[in-house]
DNA sequence: TTGTAGGCGTTATCAC
DNA sequence: GTGATAACGCCTACAA
């Protein structure tokens, strides 16, 4: 009642009220609002007016119900559980990067967040979107996607891109950034420096981006003619702390390496620390490599070397590509691997087995 | 056409599907799926067969329409431009709480992602959504609001709550951390550290949270009868550089600080940077204190004291009381200041002046 | 070029 | 308790 009373009060204009205003019917108002051809250049001017007047915003609801679309994107975003600090400032610039692109358009954006086990269940975006409404679908995350909740989408024919995640089955569209040409490059930097004995610390083995840079890592040194010390291969989970406990255990393992790769800068951070704590000098005595350019990698010493993850443009090229779905209603399929940038910095130089 | 083609194969099913295969009416059938009173357990039961076996959902758009709310809540995040990484990763954190007490209800969370600079033209939200179909915004920021387009908000109804950011002009609902508070603390703390004479190195001057942390600053000296050195309190722009830089700086005044007070953990790395650099030691020499408790505060050295902020509570509790004034249709009016936690490292002891 | 009217999928108000 | 039926605000044939 009260309720009521209140919307009545000052009750947002409808096309109606443009309608009695401007002296036009809803109809032609609507085709100005649509940009539809055939409109007199009269009545256009007469709408604009009561329309400015009245103030009047079409409301999206009734908009969507009447042509059967929701002019919403819906980013669903997939996270580690518990969450850890790389993936939050993973995340962010590729929400920006995506809004970015989506405030040019009329196109709203939805988001809702869900942890890895969650989003392995086969029903999962079932049950994200089935009481939404929304045109498209952006899934982002780092673990592989159940093939059986992404045939939810494709049997009603929702338009979906993936970022920086795959699914067991190929899918259509997905955008990615080059974890395996990253490791490939930076091995081959450190080779000129006189490198032939490589460890890889990295994080989680199973995560797709690890598996991706495990593989890089072997085939670099394979192309090189270098050996691959299994024992020189440790995964841990991407903290600070495990980085340092693995290097520990690898002063233990034969050969010495010269040069240690790492799974994100914080875990080089560790490997760092363990390196200085026992004895050793980076880079003189090893090199370290990160990855992410994080900003510890700019405040630790000595700064770190490391690999820049094009995260805003995977964010703004991914809603491109959905929109273009979305718009032509046409299914594309590719997938898009985005370079990297290797950043040097301080933590790694000439092997000093040169 | 071939589009209505595609809808018309397999579209998704609507009430009076539900209707016609349950044989109860669609106003039943609203009636069930509303949990009105009145209606026999029988039909019940039938409807919710027919529900399961069509697999039925209610249209969103419709019910917006038909009900006169939208069922969604916006987030608003307003950055600084250009974004700190800082900036990024405290807003993460708020975006997940708030999705984290959504998710158990039925809203539905969009976001809009602008500049200060747009934000505080008196329309900014008005524009941002005029188009769009709300029930409440959250307004997440770091920088005072422009009251006039809270007007905007004020005069449709809308509810709102600021988020780590307040209005010139007193807000109704506005969850904010105690920045004043914390610094206040610490200082108690260097204090019994027989520390006296400190320096702020801080953050933009004119940022919310830095005023309050720069008069915690102030008040925690002249509560302790301690002098304020004008001379010592410098403002930068919370990057690694510009704590150096101010540090550097502060080593040509008198009298020598024993205690830096820092606007955030990125300017207390450059601070320690510059202290080393001039060949003192923290702490022996000089005690340093971040802010934010950002994952750095661990990988430099010495570790950081440092102050953490409940970033994850602000989010969760500011949608909460959000969604009590969407759904009572009142106006709240009450300012939170949820209390910051002091984190103890390495970078403080006692002062060598004691 | 324009107006009319039916439809989009729900909810809510009536009678019954 | 339940079933018609009129809203909700907009779009789009269709007819004029």
């Amino acid at each position: 009642m009260d309720k009521n009373h209140n919307k009545k009060l000052k009750r947002r204009a409808t096309l109606f009220d443009v309608a009695k205003l401007s002296g036009v019917s809803t109809g032609t108002i609507s085709r100005i609002l649509n940009n539809h051809h055939s409109v007199s250049e009269e009545s256009r001017k007469k709408v604009e007016e009561a329309i400015k007047k009245l103030n009047y915003v079409p409301l999206s609801a009734a908009r969507s119900l009447a042509k059967g679309v929701s002019n919403t994107i819906m980013l669903s975003i997939i996270e580690e559980n518990p969450i850890l600090p790389s993936t939050w400032r993973y995340e962010l610039p590729v929400v920006q990067g995506i809004y970015d692109y989506l405030k040019k358009t009329s196109y709203n954006l939805q988001i809702g967040i869900s942890f890895v086990e969650e989003a392995q269940k086969s029903k999962f975006f079932e049950n994200l979107i089935k009481d939404k409404y929304i045109d498209g679908l952006l899934i982002l995350g780092s673990w592989p996607i159940n093939y059986r909740s992404l045939l939810y989408l494709e049997d009603r024919s929702i338009p979906y891109v993936l970022i920086g995640c795959k699914s067991t089955v190929p899918t259509r569209v997905e955008i990615n950034f080059d974890n395996h040409g990253a490791i490939v490059q930076v091995i081959d930097y450190l080779v000129q420096l006189g490198h032939t004995k490589f460890a890889l610390i990295g994080g989680f083995a199973d995560q797709l981006h690890m598996v991706d840079r495990a593989n890089g890592f072997r085939d670099a040194l394979t192309k090189r003619n270098l050996r691959i010390y299994e024992n020189l291969i440790k995964f841990g989970d991407y903290q600070i702390e495990s980085g340092y406990q693995l290097m520990l255990g690898l002063f233990n393992e034969y050969p010495k390496p010269t040069a240690i790769i790492c799974g994100n800068d914080f875990m080089a951070a560790g490997v760092i620390k363990a390196i200085h704590d026992k004895g050793y000098k980076v880079p003189e005595d090893i090199s370290v490599v990160g990855f992410d350019d994080n900003e510890v990698a700019k405040v630790i010493s000595p700064p770190l070397t490391t690999i820049r993850v094009p995260v805003f443009e995977m964010g703004s090229l991914a809603v491109e590509k959905l929109c273009t779905m979305v718009q032509s209603n046409r299914k594309l399929k590719e997938i898009t691997i985005l370079p990297c940038e290797t950043i040097i910095r301080s933590s790694t130089g000439k092997s000093k087995e040169k």
